[in-house]
DNA sequence: GTTTCAATACTCGGATAGCCGTTGTCCGAGTGTTCGGGG
DNA sequence: CCCCGAACACTCGGACAACGGCTATCCGAGTATTGAAAC
């Protein structure tokens, strides 16, 4: 089991966008740039973003991406859900009820316990992440850092 | 992010042969047929499980797989990591340090906030599935179920 | 000087190859049984 | 009847292909700018 690396990029890009005034924007050449990622292939993740109305993007000129909500108020689970999508990591196939002493369905009205256990895990990982803001993220980070990520956003700022 | 079919399987496998009485010995064979899973396959992690030190393997007739510890002492968490490897589903790489405005190694005293809190969400994860044992699943299931499992694993018992 | 319009340059979005890991399978090494022969 | 030995059958262990998803990249559609030309 492995998250993709679009997350660990994602999370960052979410929190450079919130270290800078509301309604910052700022190009994936820009944001590509500030961590010396791939321009093309982080694109792909950032749609995603947009998709899942964690950003918003404007095209053409002064165009680019902005957070589409407060930073206060974007999850980190929000971001991770939306590069590695909703589903759970452990999927029931059912092998109780398969194989040579298979349980009929009628016996089957609890739901499986393991499961059960792997979904109580999955959502305890869902909660940790619900409970941090990319905003309390950006806020925590130290001033000369958020001082120079707001110059290097001003100065990539679209005319 | 997906998890690996083989946790699925071998944590049932894990769960049928504590069902059992202490020192149950199967043999692929057997554990494959009760689900109706590849054989060739599913040894591939059991080989894993053994590797981990979770099941004891003994070669020969009579020979198979038993339970390398009483099953109250073996966690799922255990059982997932044997399967999935012990490794955090996120790697952080330090991509603050890269870029155009890349932060200097020496300012970076702090972990990185971000592989911080993922690695919180990767730790209540593993807390949970390391409060719940193999012997608990067994002991939680039915009676009728338990009876069939014994059954068949005293037909399926080697002479 | 003001308005209009067309060319422009910059943005995002979807469609297209490449590589690594999970999936799936096989055959070989090792061991306890067991059956036959000899004492 | 008992002992010995060799063949056997059954077990696990590691090595070898095939598919799917993440990785990586490109080009096309759309839009605000901007500059010049006409009024």
């Amino acid at each position: 089991m492995k998250l993709s690396q679009g997350v660990e990029w994602s999370v960052h890009c979410a929190v450079l966008l919130a270290q800078g005034p509301p309604g910052t924007v700022a190009s994936r050449r820009t944001l590509a740039g500030f961590y010396g990622l791939p321009e093309a292939y982080l694109a792909k993740h950032l749609k995603s973003l947009v998709r899942s109305g964690v950003l918003h993007a404007t095209s053409g000129p002064r165009g680019g991406f902005r957070l589409a909500r407060p930073a206060a108020e974007i999850t980190v689970l929000d971001v991770v859900e939306a590069v590695e999508g909703e589903a759970s990591a452990f999927v029931c196939t059912e092998i109780r009820q398969r194989g040579v002493c298979a349980i009929p369905a009628e016996q089957c009205v609890r739901r499986c316990t393991v499961d059960r256990i792997m979904q109580d895990a999955d959502d305890a990982w869902r909660e940790s992440l619900r409970g941090r803001t990319i905003g309390e993220i950006a806020r925590g980070l130290s001033p000369e850092v958020r001082e120079r990520s707001r110059g290097y956003l001003a100065e990539n700022r679209p005319a």
